[in-house]
DNA sequence: AATCTGTCCAACCGCCAATAA
DNA sequence: TTTATTGGCGGTTGGACAGAT
């Protein structure tokens, strides 16, 4: 496999590009007789015309012979995601969890496999939160009210069957995100659907913090609280001849954790070069995908197999009553303070 | 059969921290 | 203390490859 030069002499007159198999016995030869010291001696000394740090590289991540090759496992999957959710991009130190793999082999792993398997679940792969993509919304909204609007729109949002069988259709390509804005959206609609919007009103299934902060924004724009009830009340009437209005969680998985991290069809043990993941019959509740919801190493210990750290989080984002008061306050004061997000029902809303 | 398109991954680049001089 | 060198890291690239058209 090629690099990204060309093979070829830069202007050093230093080989750079792929490795041929004689150099590659040279680099062995040399450092299983002498140890490779000095990187930048080595070149030299075994008769290989490259830069040192072209030697250390293909060594740590080719010819070392402790390297695992081979497809990942289902436990190194699992173990690869659950370390970055705690360590982020932290490649090496990923590495040291995982011996025989090398950093570059994860963050090539990560980029090409695990990034788009989270995503397809629904996923933020930098978060490790179910996306919400609220930033993005801003944009769509107007979209996702017409389509709210349409028959398609309408009854997907209030019938699950039939949301779920346009979800086929949605979900051919990474439509995660998508499903993810209909899901905000059936949200909203559904805390218009209740006539006195309190905090105490929010349905469990709901994310807090995003229904309190657009129930405090209707208080304050009774005008939009309204143009949305009637909204509300024409989607409910369009879909008077289906079955009743469903709640969030009738698209709700059980739990995160049910998501099979490592049993779903895959690259890695399965082969196949690049085989989708499906069973996408849910996301995960809500909750905003943002950086503070991300662990800071050290709330959680790391434990292979380990995978309802999240669940555990939203656990406790949606369970107690009282912490959740203190957050939905002190997240809502965090909003209001903030002059960027404090437009953010505004925005969508108009 | 030829061409196009998307994916994979080895290898490179630039930056930074640690260490040596 | 300052400067130079070295090793290590994360992000990115681009050729090879496979599947689609």
């Amino acid at each position: 496999m090629m690099g990204r030069s060309s093979s070829s002499d830069d202007q050093s007159g230093l080989k750079k590009g792929p490795w041929t198999p004689e150099e590659d016995q040279k680099l062995i030869d040399y450092i299983e007789r002498n140890g490779h010291g000095s990187w930048r001696a080595l070149p030299a000394l075994a008769g290989l015309n490259r830069c040192g740090k072209s030697c250390r590289l293909r060594w740590t991540n080719y010819l070392r012979p402790d390297i695992k090759r081979g497809n990942f496992t289902e436990d190194e999957e699992k173990l690869i995601i659950h370390l970055h959710s705690h360590l982020g991009n932290k490649w090496s130190a990923i590495a040291t969890h995982l011996p025989g793999r090398t950093d570059n082999e994860i963050k090539n792993f990560w980029n090409t496999h695990l990034k788009k398997k989270l995503l397809q679940m629904g996923i933020d792969p930098v978060t490790h939160q179910p996306r919400t993509d609220h930033l993005d919304i801003l944009a769509h909204l107007p979209q996702l009210l017409a389509m709210a609007a349409n028959n398609l729109g309408a009854t997907s949002l209030l019938n699950p069957s039939l949301f779920d069988m346009n979800l086929s259709t949605l979900m051919s390509q990474s439509e995660a995100t998508q499903m993810a804005k209909f899901q905000l959206l059936q949200n909203i609609l559904q805390v218009l659907s209740t006539n006195n919007i309190t905090t105490s009103s929010i349905p469990q299934n709901i994310d807090p913090f995003y229904a309190v902060q657009l129930s405090e924004y209707l208080k304050l724009n009774p005008q939009h609280l309204q143009n949305l009830q009637e909204l509300a009340m024409n989607e409910a009437q369009t879909a008077s001849s289906l079955p009743p209005f469903s709640t969030t969680a009738d698209f709700v998985s059980p739990s995160y954790s049910n998501h099979e991290l490592g049993g779903s069809k895959g690259v890695g043990e399965h082969g196949g070069k690049e085989e989708y993941y499906g069973g996408f019959e849910s996301v995960p509740p809500l909750v905003p995908a943002s950086p503070e919801n991300v662990s800071h190493g050290g709330d959680t210990h790391i434990e292979l197999g380990n995978s309802t750290s999240i669940l555990m989080k939203q656990n406790e984002h949606l369970s107690s009553s009282s912490t959740l008061t203190t957050t939905i306050d002190a997240n809502w004061q965090d909003f209001m303070d903030d002059e960027a997000s404090g437009c953010y029902w505004k925005e969508i809303i108009e």
